[in-house]
DNA sequence: CGACGGATTGATCGTGCTCAAATCATGTGG
DNA sequence: CCACATGATTTGAGCACGATCAATCCGTCG
């Protein structure tokens, strides 16, 4: 599936919004050592990689939005991460990747050979930190998940989840959620059925409103972070 | 009580077991460069570092085992790892540190400053690689409790943790465990009683034996792996 | 030996899961 | 442009797993 995806990419043209932190620095600070990326579509519900494949490229959402997941043999699923417009993905200090990555929407990335990564890294001491530092971002993110997954109820999961992506995909106070309630409870470690009931004594309470199931104003900030343990 | 804990470390002595992975190449990686590692004890329960304290410091278990963990206001702890002797904890790539660590019973660290490492890191990308190498290692684990967090039962949480710490400890197929069942319960986001009750069938059904109950045998390793998920 | 913290075991409860049905949204073909 | 098909979401009813509350039991250390 990698390999097929990866036929021909054209070369980069489109630049990535230029605001945020480490993640957006990461292919600027790249492109200072130049390197080369290209870019990708893949489309809704395509693989980017699996689990245990070589890791071959690191990725950089442009549009759309991708979910990382492992998979227990049953079927069980835990999403680890969604990557957004903005994020990287998939690097890895390893030779594999340890989950799979699929996008969620139709979804453009730019894309970075791994091993010219390395090169750059070898040579120029602000790429070795970019790829530290990115790495860190990810652990940093993870451990709060634990947190979430260990511990927290299935409101404060929920209302977490609320604040996470309007944080990072908010547009005039409404949110366009990618995903479906499925992946949004295999994200949280909830049924798809726990999160559409929070989800709905959210709205009854006024704290936020809906426009279509995955349309989403939050009314209330405030509250959803009282909520959120 | 960084600051307490940390007057007067004395120099290294000991040299830690020359065994296993990355995780312990890295302070003999360290050694290369040049850079000075004290060494210093922590008793029983007592703090190493605080969550949001900058970091300063990146330790290594010489003896002893330490937890790291993440509160919520009301008390709820969430255990991320488990340090045992071998295993370095504590480096941040970001100023401060993210979790809180304890020294779960009497415990001997060996310590070097952050700021030689990163200097290190500027110049030797040995070093560099190291770090991010280091960072990866727990990523990996993160990753892996949280499939477990979100989406397995107690009882292959439980089997799950057994096969982690006799891979990580255990000596003459016997492990010591250092640490209590409220320790267990909150690295598996579980109860004690629950932890308590899971041990206990499994020693019923002849997986393990105890000989005091932090002192167990297991008895059957494969029939724990089937029940880990 | 006694006291104390840790562990086990029991009984009951409640949150979130499962199973099921109805409703809604979306896109496709006539 | 509408009708319908399909998948996503919501809502309901009942259940089960792990939590909670409580009472021993055990092991360790003074």
């Amino acid at each position: 599936m990698l390999n097929q995806s990866l036929r021909a990419p054209t070369v980069a043209k489109a630049p990535v919004d230029p605001s945020r932190s480490p993640a957006d620095q990461f292919f600027a600070t790249t492109g200072h050592a130049g390197l080369i990326a290209s870019e990708f579509t893949y489309k809704k519900e395509e693989e980017i990689y699996g689990e245990d494949e070589p890791s071959e490229y690191v990725y950089q959402v442009v549009s759309g939005a991708v979910r990382s997941y492992k998979l227990l043999s049953d079927g069980r699923r835990q999403i680890g991460a969604f990557y957004l417009p903005g994020d990287v993905f998939g690097l890895e200090s390893g030779p594999t990747h340890r989950l799979t990555a699929e996008a969620i929407v139709d979804t453009t990335v730019r894309l970075l050979k791994r091993r010219s990564l390395e090169q750059a890294a070898a040579t120029d001491v602000h790429v070795a930190r970019s790829l530290w530092s990115m790495t860190a971002g990810e652990l940093r993110h993870a451990e709060d998940h634990m947190l979430l997954l260990g511990r927290k109820n299935a409101m404060e999961r929920v209302a977490n989840f609320l604040l996470e992506m309007d944080r990072r995909l908010a547009v005039a106070g409404m949110m366009a959620l990618p995903m479906c309630r499925r992946d949004i409870g295999d994200y949280l470690g909830l049924t798809l059925e726990t999160v559409s009931r929070a989800l709905s004594q959210l709205q009854s309470q006024g704290i936020l409103g809906f426009s279509g199931a995955r349309q989403i104003e939050l009314r209330n900030r405030q509250q959803l972070r009282n909520l959120d343990a």
